[in-house]
DNA sequence: GACCAGGCACATC
DNA sequence: GATGTGCATGGT
């Protein structure tokens, strides 16, 4: 029933927006800082921090490690809450090179729930960040929930309002295929239609799931 | 000027 | 376990 009704969602979805080509970075470690660098902040704002990362030449494990966490905030301030992300960069940085050597490689090795606990014990990686890091840097499967993930599902009467993120992993992942291509393009699909049609104040003229059972009213932050 | 954005940790009850 | 607050820039 539910699954039926994911799937049907995600076509609708694809048929609209088409591929969206996630998660936006050249190499697995930039997708992993623009994970912690877009915590509750725009991705055009994250661009412009990852840019400046770049264009010093600083976008690697070792050069980070070797950067103090204040010049490393200076130069990813766009970003916003620049000296608190700059701290849990140093933090993520710091388990892997006291643990793994600096190298994101040694980190393939991990079963997925192993790896996962691993993210989730650094200061400044929540389930979101650990999510997106495990399907987008690491291809695990595992669905990343969101804001207007949540928004979306609780709309549309998925779920209860008062799911938590567990609960909502739990409802894409078990009721979907094991396809980490499909988790990768769902989550994303999800943020462009939450971008364009599922903010706070609902205007959902035009939205592709306007024909769905829906539930306007819901306020869901 | 208000409101929001691809969260998280921490304090307090 | 639930709720409130600080963190901060840049676009609409």
């Amino acid at each position: 029933m539910t699954s039926k009704q994911l799937t049907e969602i995600y076509q609708l979805l694809f048929d609209r927006f088409g591929p969206q080509n996630w998660w936006p970075g050249e190499t697995q470690f930039e997708i992993i800082t623009g994970a912690i660098l877009t915590q509750n902040t725009n991705w055009a704002n994250v661009e412009k921090a990852i840019a400046n990362l770049k264009s010093a030449h600083l976008l690697t494990p070792e050069k980070l490690h070797h950067l103090d966490a204040s010049q490393l905030a200076g130069l990813i301030r766009p970003a916003g809450y620049y000296n608190i992300k700059a701290k849990r960069l140093k933090n993520l940085i710091n388990w892997l090179f006291s643990n793994y050597d600096g190298q994101l490689i040694n980190l393939e090795g991990l079963d997925t729930d192993q790896l996962r606990a691993e993210l989730l014990a650094i200061k400044g990686v929540g389930r979101e960040t650990a999510d997106s890091i495990l399907l987008y840097a690491f291809n695990r499967e595992i669905f990343v929930i969101d804001a207007y993930t949540a928004r979306i599902a609780v709309r549309h009467g998925l779920i209860e309002p008062e799911a938590d993120y567990e609960r909502l992993r739990e409802l894409f992942q078990s009721n979907l295929p094991q396809d980490i291509q499909l988790f990768n393009e769902y989550h994303a699909l999800l943020v462009r239609l939450g971008k364009e049609f599922c903010k706070t104040k609902a205007k959902c003229t035009g939205c592709p799931l306007e024909k769905l059972p829906h539930t306007i009213d819901i306020e869901y932050s």
